[in-house]
DNA sequence: GGTCATATTCTCAAAAATTGAGAATATGGA
DNA sequence: TCCATATTCTCAATTTTTGAGAATATGACC
């Protein structure tokens, strides 16, 4: 294994059911020699990218929460859009949780979230959580925005045939309503947020349980989602603007 | 530049005030011929380290927001202290912000915060920031704690003489308070969190505008923090023992 | 302070990866 | 379709990495 992807192995290694390694247990895992293992821990741990906890063992360093706030404070979708949450979720009217999920890299993931203060479920996503490709609204409604070539890229030819009708269904309505794709008796409501310009393919959801989701209410979050969404998706727009003309 | 250096230098390049490069700008900063510019990102790339913005130009990508979750899920001190910072915010009685931060490799850096929802100020400190070493409260609650060797490594001898009655103080004090040092017209009080068992060194402040504290609220305030930050220590410790009976 | 066990670094020649310059290709608009 | 620019590829020279084990550091316990 060659470079990076030496490092990144290492890196791969830590877990939230494992997250501490001592040197010889990297090395077993990764079928190195200890003197490997070694010299490539030590250049993470000066790197900041491991830190050292006691007794031999590591565990994932400072330099990824340090890389995080800076992603947290460059990416134009979370500067647009990270206070709607909060304010789609009080105007819900009913325990809700709000998502902001983009295409990132080859995943769809979860970069901020907010949960209404009387949400007795527990939302199944949060911030730096991937998200299956193609189940739930959330997912959805980010594909269905997606340049045909880009998507079947992603997830295959052979996937795109089968949900292609859903995607235009999608599309067209700017929006999406999946019940009980992720989670039982939660339904998701997604719209997709789009700035070419940017290279943001993204969606705003709100959760809230099944059952509260009948008729007029249905039809009140819709818009709410929506009008959110699009807000957003014009300040995307509006920035870049400004950030081309400074 | 060998191995991992090459590849942070990259990563180190994307800053809040220049959040995306072409490749053409990395190899002008680096003093690197554009083909090995090329393959280096083509590399990040692959790991997730980086994305594509458009018009050829690059991101930090998502593996940093996936780590930093991981990192948030696995770190035995926000698992024993994120839900206190709430608490003591609102038992504070008036505007204030609270942080949990610790000695992170070869820095000290907030990992937790929380801010009242009354709060005019801005807070200085969130998570992801590293702090100045040796000014404020929050700093030097855990300088205070440090064993003699590892803070001499950390900030050298000198610093060492120079901090030492200080640091002896808050030793004996268990307590910190610092108006001023950080932000002007804010006071810190921190309280020092050690669990050897975990190798953590850190600490939980209490920031409020230095006006506010005055007699009995300074006292009372000193009270809420210690008991919370002891609070905190208890858990680690009382979680390190069940882990290794686990 | 000394002794042990274990963690970590070091050594060196062989093997493998990286480098740089430029040619060759891909890509995305007009 | 063509163009400009972005990206990958090629190849020999150079530099880094590798693995095994020896050498050294570290830390707990007596």
């Amino acid at each position: 294994m060659a470079g990076l992807a030496r490092y990144m192995a290492v890196l791969r290694l830590f877990s939230e059911g494992m997250p501490t390694w001592t040197v010889a247990e990297m090395a077993d895992a990764l079928q190195v020699p200890q003197s490997t293992a070694y010299r490539t821990v030590r250049d993470l741990l000066g790197e900041g990218l491991v830190e050292m906890s006691s007794e031999a063992r590591y565990r994932l360093g400072p330099a990824f929460v340090e890389f995080d706030r800076l992603t947290r404070l460059t990416d134009p979708l979370m500067q647009a859009g990270a206070h709607v949450l909060r304010a789609i979720v009080q105007d819900a009217g009913v325990p809700a949780v709000a998502l902001l999920c983009r295409l990132y890299g080859r995943e769809v993931m979860c970069i901020a979230d907010h949960v209404s203060p009387d949400a007795s479920f527990s939302p199944s996503y949060e911030r730096g959580k991937p998200m299956p490709l193609t189940q739930g609204a959330t997912s959805k409604a980010i594909l269905a925005r997606l340049p045909a070539k880009r998507l079947s890229k992603l997830i295959g030819a052979d996937a795109v045939e089968t949900l292609r009708p859903e995607l235009a269904v999608i599309r067209r309505a700017g929006f999406c309503l999946g019940r009980g794709e992720i989670d039982e008796g939660l339904a998701g409501m997604a719209v997709p947020i789009v700035c070419e310009a940017e290279g943001l393919v993204a969606s705003l959801s709100l959760v809230v349980e099944s059952h509260r989701l009948s008729g007029a209410r249905e039809e009140r979050l819709r818009h709410v989602v929506m009008n959110a969404a699009h807000e957003i998706e014009a300040t995307l727009n509006q920035d870049h603007v400004g950030a081309l003309r400074a």
